[in-house]
DNA sequence: ATTGCAATACGAATTAAATCGTAAACATGA
DNA sequence: TCATGTTTACGATTTAATTCGTATTGCAAT
């Protein structure tokens, strides 16, 4: 079996992928304009973090031409849900109800999207 | 103006804070009991992150007996909502709707909470 | 007072993450 | 070919977080 230790993503690596899950794959300069859009980064820094990725197995990379291309090699659903679920466990004591109540209540959310849920919701109870 | 900066906590800090929330304070003592019930730490681990995070700022303690006593100096509930958020923005694309599917769909959701939920969310609506 | 224990103080080492400079490789077009 | 610009490679440094050893302090029981 392959893989058993669990790949936990820094913040600067979750940034990335997120950038390499909404495009599927990507240069590291292509990474690199998406991340300086929100925040101050050198070239070489996005790239140097881009190839410990690699390292870790956080992507796998096309190298036949000269520039390199980038693929995500980790789940972005299942990366999302462990995270989230560590989220829950260490800072809202286990209770994804608590976490929820936070996420939604006290903003912005929609009548749509709180459509969405009441929905996802329905179809949760259903399978009870 | 005080405190301008905002103060984020490591994981280590939060695990500390965690059970200062719980409790309202506490010993370096009860704060390490708790935290070796479910992983490894030295005691003058503990020792020292408490003592760091009195130095940031993130609690305060009361020094009249030997035994210190501490006490959390930052509110849970925004502290909650500034890490969510923060999550929302990198690992959802801002979608607070994307993040409670994953943190309601996939698991063990009780109907009791789901209930919950549902009036959280007729709580809302009537708002809008 | 002395001993023993529990607690604090604090420097120092370790580990991990992020940043950056510089060199080398390569492609392109003048 | 040569100059230029882009890219990768990679070592080294910096910064932050964590861990731990040891000294010291204060208290309580004898």
């Amino acid at each position: 079996m392959k893989n058993t230790k669990v790949l936990k993503p820094t913040e600067s690596e979750l940034e990335i992928l997120a950038v390499l899950w909404a495009q599927g794959e990507a240069t590291v300069r292509m990474v690199h304009e998406e991340l300086t859009k929100t925040k101050e980064a050198g070239y070489t820094t996005t790239l140097k973090l881009m190839q410990i990725m690699k390292e870790k197995g956080l992507v796998t990379r096309n190298t036949e031409s000269k520039t390199h291309i980038y693929i995500p090699a980790i789940n972005k659903q299942k990366t999302q849900i462990q995270i989230v679920n560590k989220m829950i466990s260490s800072l809202f004591a286990g209770s994804s109800v608590d976490m929820v109540m936070q996420a939604l209540g006290g903003n912005k959310t929609t009548a749509e999207e709180l459509k969405k849920i009441e929905e996802l919701i329905q179809t949760l109870k259903a399978q009870k």
